[in-house]
DNA sequence: GGTGATATTGATAATGGTTATCATTATTGT
DNA sequence: ACAATAATGATAACCATTATCAATATCACC
């Protein structure tokens, strides 16, 4: 594991358990479980598959304490959902990261992640023209990935 | 209703008639009903109000048939699936309309449809910058609309 | 028009993912 | 140590979508 890997945990450690602080609720073992677990991974995990990791840790957790806590992440920035159709939902990191948008593969079903601040901008100005105050967005491109062509 | 609407049910009809018999399938009355509802209609609707209002015509008609065929509209291109979060899948017209994206209103869930041709070639430059040949993309910009404010 | 093959329908069951429930356990502040 | 409160985890409930299948409708062909 990368050095900035472990300071990066730490840090979002301090603002998890800020966040979870401020609304009364209390840091656990099974809440650091989850969160070391998902930010170690690279990868775009679902709940069932980080409940696997945790397990794997030789963590006693049940399914849905992952699945309730991936939403606590979520509200207190450190992680981000990537809803794809029905499929399960995915979670990438965001704390420590600049936001992006994905390249998604219909063969192998890869996420790449790319950002166009060009883009970015041209979006405000056209939530703006309509009069509308954007707060996020998700942009998505559906195609074929290099592998797979 | 408008006449221009009327000529597109018309055109519609023969694009809808047209894809099904190259798969071998049937024009029935309900999937007349589905489609002529369908396309009168100005909103983004699901099926559940789709079956509501083709009942209301004196149609008796089920819900699945409504459901499996809204697949086949879209399969045909006459209609774009619209999914936002866990909620009920919605549908819009798709055939004689050019492509667009939508601002989603936190509040009252409002889409409001716009369409930037800088942004589309942009994000065409951005796939290929990463070797990805893109094929259709989903852009969301999520924030509070002019009435909401 | 009749006939056999095939597609459609619609009621309902099954599915799959997410969320709610709740008794039990753990943690906190005093 | 105690009372208050939050967390956990097994499981049920939920909700939208999709599958199943017997009954019905439609088609191509004679």
């Amino acid at each position: 594991m990368p050095r900035t890997d472990m300071i990066d945990i730490k840090e979002a450690q301090e603002v998890f358990i800020d966040c979870l602080k401020s609304r009364g609720l209390r840091y656990t073992s099974q809440r650091e479980a989850i969160l070391e677990t998902f930010l170690s991974s690279m990868k775009h995990l679902t709940v069932e598959e980080l409940y696997a990791l945790v397990k794997e840790k030789n963590m006693d957790i049940g399914y849905a304490t992952v699945a309730r806590n991936m939403k606590f992440l979520v509200e207190c920035g450190i992680a981000d959902e990537i809803k794809v159709g029905n499929k399960r939902t995915r979670f990438e990191r965001h704390y420590g990261r600049q936001h992006h948008d994905h390249l998604i593969c219909l063969k192998c079903g890869a996420f790449i992640e790319v950002h166009d601040s060009n883009i970015e901008m041209l979006q405000n100005k056209l939530a703006e023209a309509n009069d509308f105050v954007p707060q996020r967005h998700k942009l998505e491109i559906y195609g074929i990935c290099r592998e797979c062509r």
